[in-house]
DNA sequence: TGTACATCAGTGAACGCGCGTTCACTGATGTAC
DNA sequence: TGTACATCAGTGAACGCGCGTTCACTGATGTAC
């Protein structure tokens, strides 16, 4: 059942997206193949005319993850940062921050993995710097970083907490931090 | 090979805190029983006569794991974010803080792994709320709670990118936020 | 433009490895007398 | 206190399942004439 090429480019795609959700929602080890190939409206064995292995799918996955849960084009940094910190965001892995899901196990998969990371989070860092208003005494970058470690930190631990109103407090904090702590 | 009862107890406690350096060094996932017992002294086929199952020693070393990165008896709440912030903590995974080596994993595991990290977090807010030193216009706890997310947001950045130069600057900027910050 | 054929994307069965778990056995512990 | 025996912690081989990966085959695509 040869495909046609548009096809053929579209299936990659679907693969890949379809990986990269499913691995912000479950992680890289507990999703198999199989189940990406069948999101992808495939079968296991067509995998292989893809990508060489597993590990290949979950760099290039890990690449593609940066579009999600960036900045919107036209986003104040308060904005953002209600949105990060929103339970939205912390009740759906699949779509949002791929660090978020994924940060502590991704340390442990290949350096194709922990540079795509690392280049989305050079990325991401830029992008808040030029959304963080200036405050006195401290370069915007540094407002950006700490902004953006005290976001992911916050739904990370907001996730992780079996208490909802932990969970809550968690998100409300770090919210009320940031709206007011630059300044804005 | 009958052991003595007193054995039994030190053999227990040995296969709980190799299981969690494990665990914090390389994931649930990727340690086996068969490393954990090796780790304790001990063969595969020993584990089963402690635990029903690798679901049960997992939520067993994250009750454990809590004892590990504590804060010291006397020490200052600058002095405390300084060593978490460290580039010592940032290349010890093993001995380091549960919470920055498992965070986004522990979600998916067992309702008794997260139970068990709930009841971590809560006393280590505890733990800094006491140590933290009062700032105009916000509680202690508030303060505590914002020091922890940007804390873990921090290091586990740092330990993801695979630039040095980037993963200094992580720790950096969140360590000089918390020094200023608190007015401490 | 139409036809014949080579290419190759996709299928699904099968392979093989690793790991959690089980089990028959061993021999030291600790109890009963 | 000493001896005989039952208990049971530990061993290591074996089982079985799941999943990454391979492979022979199929049939639609797209090229050559």
């Amino acid at each position: 059942m040869k495909v046609s090429r548009e096809q053929v480019a579209k299936n990659r795609l679907n693969i890949v997206a379809a990986a990269s959700r499913l691995f912000s929602e479950r992680g890289f080890d507990a999703v198999t193949i199989d189940e990406v190939m069948k999101h992808a409206g495939l079968t296991r064995g067509g995998f292989y005319g893809y990508f060489p292995s597993k590990d290949a799918l979950i760099a290039e996955a890990s690449a593609f993850s940066a579009t999600r849960q960036a900045a919107l084009p036209k986003e104040s940094f308060g904005d953002y940062c209600q949105r990060y910190l929103s339970a939205r965001h912390r009740d759906n892995r699949a779509d949002g921050c791929a660090f978020a899901a994924l940060a502590t196990e991704a340390v442990r998969q290949s350096p194709a993995v922990r540079h795509e990371m690392t280049r989305n989070l050079q990325q991401m860092i830029d992008d808040i710097t030029r959304l963080v208003p200036a405050s006195p005494a401290e370069s915007r970058r540094s407002a950006a970083v700490k902004a953006l470690s005290s976001m992911l930190g916050g739904l990370i631990l907001a996730r992780l907490v079996d208490d909802p109103v932990l969970s809550d407090e968690l998100l409300a904090v770090n919210r009320d931090a940031l709206e007011i702590a630059p300044g804005q």
